[in-house]
DNA sequence: TTGCTTACCTATTGACAAACTAGGTAAATG
DNA sequence: CATTTACCTAGTTTGTCAATAGGTAAGCAA
């Protein structure tokens, strides 16, 4: 499984905050009942999406979270690489070369590589405006 | 990760038999050595390939496991289908649509798929043979 | 100031699958 | 019959994902 619940939920709420009103900030509770999502469980996710720019937050009764760019400027990829930590779809292309046995790097380890760039490169070409436009279309 | 040891072990076994002669049985203690894999463990791999057909296997003295087709008849895809069991990317699209909570289905869904096709004929273009004559292109 | 609302932080748990191990049984060959 | 091989059933270990628990700090309003 190259995307974990983590990233789905990830994509979940950036779509949920890119359908708000913008200077609108958005509390934690609230996207976690209309997603469906554990609280708390969200929270460690809202971290991720915080501390790595994606979204601004603010404290306090009125706060809460939102996009701090436009839709368009957001890649899918971005957001997965952010929560999942990697999208390389084997553990091989992760590590250096040696960490490879014999024969793998030889003669299966540029088909991983390609299968990665694939992957990456299908992640990259779709921004949360894509998503929110034509879904069907993506 | 799309792709576990297993069925990258299963990948590197089929390379190994189809750089044998035709007609030649090998037997399981030899790849493990060669391929520096734990007999037990591969065991449990060669008995999938086995059980689907992948392989023919011969008991006792002068027995093993061999090819029973050539090398242009396997897709990569095929081999990693049986050992990983599914190579969906996502738990989304191997439920059914009404896995999925509310908007995922939705907005995300076509693109689960979409990606799940990519790898799907990824994986299916690419022949033992591919792999055997000339790695670095594939 | 006081109270409420919100985000932030540090653990911990439970479930599950992947990777690997152990020990035995059955088939084929010489 | 003895050796070599595949086959079978059942474990163990390890690690990660998903989710939970309980507390701290920041900001707004009466």
């Amino acid at each position: 499984m190259i995307v974990s619940t983590k990233g789905r939920y990830a994509l979940r709420v950036m779509v949920y905050l890119a359908l708000r009103e913008d200077e609108v900030h958005t509390p934690l509770k609230e996207i976690a009942e209309r997603e469906g999502i554990s609280q708390k469980y969200l929270e460690s996710i809202m971290t991720l999406l915080s501390k790595g720019g994606l979204v601004d937050a603010v404290h306090g009764k009125g706060g809460g979270y939102r996009l701090n760019r436009s839709p368009a400027e957001y890649t899918v990829g971005s957001i997965l690489k952010l929560t999942e930590g990697s999208l390389a779809p084997v553990s091989c292309t992760t590590q250096g070369p040696s960490a490879c046995a014999r024969s793998e790097c030889c003669q299966l380890g540029s088909m991983w590589e390609k299968l990665d760039r694939m992957i990456d490169e299908f992640f990259e070409g779709i921004t949360l405006e894509d998503l929110l436009a034509d879904p069907k279309s993506v």
